[in-house]
Formats: structure tokens, sequence, C-alpha cells
RNA sequence: GUGGGCGUAGCUCAGUUGGUUAGAGCGUCGGGUUGUGGCCCCGGAGGCCGAGGGUUCAAAUCCCUCCGCUCACCCCA
């Protein structure tokens, strides 16, 4: 038996691969109109940085991540997401100390040992921006802003949801948890077995549990809206007002929440109905604390992620291939010989050929060039040698024309060239 | 980690109550045109029927085990 991929890898075949440079080109225009910077680390980290950054608690960490000894005996970890690579990459190099406010993206592989299902891979891709050194709304507003461009952009508005919601911070978040807590100790029989583990690991999420009996039993509940501080309150408030002046459509969702410890104050999520179970394609928020947990001053951040596997999903089939501008059937040893130098020639001056390998048939190159896409087929064979004269094809229009060789690639370059700069 | 569904040609899939040499469409290669592509016509190549075991005179078909894919739970981008 043939050696396959592993599980939850996928290859990525050319069809795919045309559409990922689509949706990464149009991912880089956009973060061209906000001056992001991009940066690139390592997809191989010690694993302190992820059991730091993420929290030695979360579902990630704890089962998640692809860890093992490096030869010298050291734990490294293939990273389950970005953030928290940027930030020790940040930290090292003092980004920070380089400007006042850091905009960054970077995209590329991520790693999480999960069962894979529609829209979740073992690797997977992300493109992310993280900004650095801002603590003020529009910031929180701008990578909202973002995330919803890129995805819109690329998939259109229909079916998209914008949920967005405040996990307050480290003043009125404790108050709110305590209540939290005391509400779910109190109902904890009527809860379902996955909520009473969740109330010991991560209290919030039970709010995301789709049984019906814990949804009913949890409208009581007490939600961080109401316990959110002044500050927090405001920042929200800010934050929401600016999304309506940049014309992203949301709605405010009290329950939402997100996987990683490192969140505080704004957290959002961009969500499809046509995905799936996995239905989030993009998602993100604040993360003041993060830099100094990581080892660096107390600055602020926020930022997001795309799932690049999810928005493919949205996405149309990608375009058909671009054809090349010319394709030579060149017919014999001599003419082939000949052939060569014009090949060289007219790639030198953009010109796209392609020719057969093998000196087959007219009608065997005929094919070829079809299926090539080509524009153009120049025919070259013992008859055309000795006339001094090739033939042009126009693939379209059948058209045919004879071309003096003397001046041939000359003749064939302008021929194209402004042929194409008309279209 | 736990469930459900599915594994037949490169792809999408037929295959009768178990019965002779396992089929179609698409794709691919060649021919019809000894030098002209697509459309059409004709032909070829391509299968350990996911793997192993069992039942049977006989298994793609029935049973068991394993593997893989997939969807969902969980979790998350």
């Amino acid at each position: 038996m043939a050696i396959k991929a592993i599980r939850g890898f996928k290859d990525i075949l050319p069809e795919e691969a045309c559409s990922r440079v689509r949706l990464e080109e149009t991912a880089r225009q956009v973060f061209a109109l906000c001056g992001i910077d991009e940066i690139r680390t390592p997809v191989l980290e010690k694993t302190e940085v992820f059991k730091r950054g993420i929290g030695e608690h979360t579902d990630i960490v704890e089962k998640e991540m692809y860890t093992f000894q490096d030869r010298n005996g050291e734990s490294l970890t293939l990273r389950p997401e970005a953030t928290a690579g940027i930030i020790r990459a940040v930290v090292e190099h003092k980004l920070h100390g380089t400007a006042p406010l850091l905009k960054l993206f970077t995209m590329g592989p991520m790693f999480r040992h999960e069962r894979p299902q529609k829209g979740r891979l073992r690797q997977f891709h992300q493109v992310n921006v993280e900004y650095l050194g801002s603590s003020e709304p529009p910031a929180d507003a701008e990578i909202i802003w973002l995330a919803w461009e890129i995805v819109t952009r690329l998939a259109g508005s229909e079916d998209l949801l914008v949920e967005i919601n405040s996990l307050g911070c480290e003043k009125c978040r404790p108050v709110h948890r305590k209540e939290l807590m005391l509400y779910l100790e109190n109902n904890q029989q009527d809860l379902c077995e996955d909520c009473r583990r969740r109330m010991k690991v991560n209290p919030l999420r039970i709010f995301d549990c789709k049984n019906e009996e814990c949804r009913r039993n949890l409208i009581l509940a007490p939600v961080m809206k109401h316990y959110l501080c002044p500050d927090c309150a405001s920042h929200l408030g800010m934050v929401l007002d600016i999304l309506e002046a940049y014309g992203v459509p949301f709605v405010q969702n009290p329950y939402l929440v997100r996987g990683l410890d490192y969140y505080v104050r704004t957290t959002f999520e961009i969500t499809s109905r046509k995905l799936g179970a996995q239905s989030t394609v993009a998602a993100g928020g604040r993360y003041d604390g993060l830099v100094k947990l990581m080892g660096g001053p107390d600055i602020p951040g926020v930022g997001m992620a795309v799932g690049v596997e999810r928005l493919l999903l949205l996405m149309g089939e990608a375009e058909s291939r671009k054809g090349i501008d010319l394709f030579i059937a060149a017919l014999g040893r001599e003419p082939r010989d000949e052939a060569y130098y014009w090949i060289g020639y007219l790639r030198r001056h953009g010109i796209s050929v392609e020719f057969s390998f093998a000196d087959k048939s007219l009608k065997a190159q005929m094919k070829q060039a079809d299926k090539s896409g080509a524009r153009y087929c120049l025919i070259f064979g013992e008859n055309e040698l000795d006339s001094e004269r090739a033939i042009l094809r126009d693939m379209k229009t059948k058209e045919q024309e004879e071309i003096d060789l003397d001046d041939l690639p000359e003749a064939l370059v302008d021929r194209i060239s402004n042929q194409s700069a008309g279209e």
C-alpha cells in the first residue's frame, strides 16, 4: 500500500492553491489599507510559549498540542495558534520599542490534534492580525473591521453573523465570575454532565451549551453585560459606535466566550450558517495582559484570526486557470532546434510560452496547445523552414498568418504584447 | 476521546435473491485527418471491489476484526 498523508493533514492541490493565493492577496490588500506590516515566526516553539500564552488549563494546551522532545530533551510544540509566538518574537526583539503602536499580520499553518471534521483539520491555516500598544476602542473596531472586510470581499456578506461581547477586565470580571459560580452551584442539579465539568474549567463556556434544558436554566444566570465596570462599558459602547460608522453589521451576544484564557474586554466572532458545526470563520478580541505575561512590558493588545480553510469553503469555485500567450508546435529536429532560441527570447520579454518536450505529431501538439489555453499557436516545421515563414494561428478565431523568420521573435513580442494591451 | 454514515477505475458512481470474464459517464492515451486543437465517431490503457480472517461448491455482495474517509459530539479559526 502506498504511503498516505497523515490524518488531518491535507495536500493542497493546484486548484485549491489558486484559491488560497487569491485569499492571501485579498488579505494583503486589506492590510495595506491599514498600514499593517507582515511578521513571520517559526511554526515550532518551546512548549512554554504556548503554556504561558494560551493558558495551562485550556483544551488546546491540555490535549490538542503536537508536543515532543527535541534531540536534546527540550520540549517543543508545533504552534496551535499564532498570537503567543508573535508576542514572543516582539518581546525578544523589543519591537515594541520601535513604534508606539505595532500593527502586525501573519499567515500560515497551525496544528491541533483534534478529530478532523468539516472545517477542522489538524494542520490548518490562519490569517492573523495583532495590534500591540493601544488600549483604545478604535483599535478593537479596526480589528473587527479587518476581519469583516477580508471575509466579505471573498465570500460576500450573505449568511454571515458578527457577534460581539465584552468579557470585562481584571476589575469587573472576577465579580461576575463569583456571582456566576454561585448561581451555577445552586442550580447544578439541572445542568448536564458536560456543563458541570465546564463549571470547574471555564464557567463562561456553559453559555455555549446546546442542551435545551441547560439553556433554559441559564436564562436567569448573571451575564457579564450587567457587571461591566464603567470603563469597560464605555469601551464597548465606543467600539460598537465605530463599527456602526464603518458599516459593519453586528449583534451583541452576551454569552459569547473565547476558548483562550488571555482575552479581556472586547471579544468577537464571525460565523456563517453555511459552514456546519465549525461555523466560526473569523474571531478574536482584546488581550491586554498577555504581553506582560509573556515576559514583556505591560502593553495592551487586540487581534483576530481568520480560518483559511473555513473561508475557502465559503468562497466560490476558483476562476479557471489562466492560459498562456503562445504554444510553439515545432516539428522535426531542425525546426525544434531553432525554436529554442525563440522560446528563450520570448520568455525574457515576458511572453508565456509552452511547447511539447517530445517531437510529437502536429495533431498531438495542437491538442496540447488547446489544453494549455494558449492564445496563439506557432506552427513551424520543415515546410516553414524551407519557405522561411512560420504560421501563427489564433486559437480563438482560427485565423492564420505567415510571419517571416528573419525577425520572428521580435514580431511575436510585438503582436502578443499589443494584443493583450488591447484586451 | 465518543457516536453515526461510507469505502468498487485518476474522478463521480452502477453492480439484481451470493452465480460465469466487475460495468457506465467523465478524464487520459491513440485512431478517424501520412501537417492543424475544441465538437462528433471508433478503439486502448487503467481495478488485490480498503485490508485480514470466516461462512459457502461459489463472496464486490453475508459475518467478524482492523484500517481509512466523512459528519456530528467535544472544542475552536
